[in-house]
DNA sequence: GATCCTATTTATAACTC
DNA sequence: TGAGTTATAAATAGGAT
């Protein structure tokens, strides 16, 4: 029966907080749900508990909520970010003509060119450490995202040319 | 003052419905916010509006749990090398050693490549055929296929952290 | 543990400035 | 527009089961 108004501080008994941990949590994805049935938005939460559990929700979905994080101009992802200290995007930023040399290969980069050489994705990418891998993800939703928006493109066209 | 109760469903009046996508937006970032510090934990929103606009929120940084959710097992990256019935490996399913000599690449490949050294992803995406889009799309699967594989890897290998 | 209960705290719809 | 105010609905801490 809520004794006493929460303190906003990390909960030191453990049993208390792991109760907090899942009942808030519903709380959490509950309002918001019915923030994008009543704003007509679309939400998503991620939620990592300490020991590493995950928990997420998303409304259209979790998956395509991220995906348009990711190839939004305020993420590090997207074109237009490219901050200074932010981890290296490919595409990086400029909207204008291609630049006159290439611009250095990040290793994640210059191991995926070479893995298309030798056709051997696998042994390349069963090197990559972690960051590694965030790394590449994030650049092959990127990739995910430009071939669905190319055929995209290609239906509108030949509706219109034939 | 709360005339009555909520009903969950769109809001019909446009001034309405944005206040409340503005007012509760507020809420959720700060419930969010408390129950990253009550139980330990990592948590993150992203919130489109029905207009496209984007607001995020993630403790202790958006991009840090977009990219956590991305490598995680249980994101679009994981599900598919998850289960045995999952789609055949990769790489041609040989466990034979490498060619001695690199094979020759596909258009495909090659306008990867010089994507990828380029750091000109969209132009390269952009050019492409419908022959070619699938082709590329295949080859994002089995990346995809090899991420999670490797993330499986690295898992199984650390007892991870606290 | 999960789920129900309920006294309180918290969030917030309508309003005002 | 955006930032309070306040009466009421919603969430929830601690208990009970």
């Amino acid at each position: 029966m809520v004794r006493r108004r929460v303190e906003i501080k990390a909960i030191e008994v453990k049993a208390k907080r792991h109760t907090t941990f899942t009942k808030r949590r519903q709380g959490l994805f509950k309002k918001t749900q019915d923030y994008c049935t009543l704003s007509d938005s679309q939400a998503a939460v991620i939620v990592f508990s300490a020991a590493g559990n995950f928990f997420g929700l998303g409304h259209p979905s979790l998956n395509l909520l991220v995906n348009r994080y990711i190839s939004h101009p305020k993420s590090v992802f997207g074109k237009e970010a490219a901050g200074a200290g932010g981890p290296r995007v490919l595409d990086g930023g400029g909207a204008e003509d291609g630049p006159a040399e290439p611009l250095p290969l990040t290793e994640t980069e210059r191991r995926i060119v070479e893995a298309i050489e030798r056709k051997r994705w696998d042994s390349a990418v069963g090197d990559l450490v972690p960051e590694e891998l965030s790394e590449l993800a994030a650049e092959v939703e990127k990739i995910k995202l430009m071939v669905a928006a190319r055929k995209k493109e290609i239906k509108g066209k030949s509706k219109v040319d034939g």
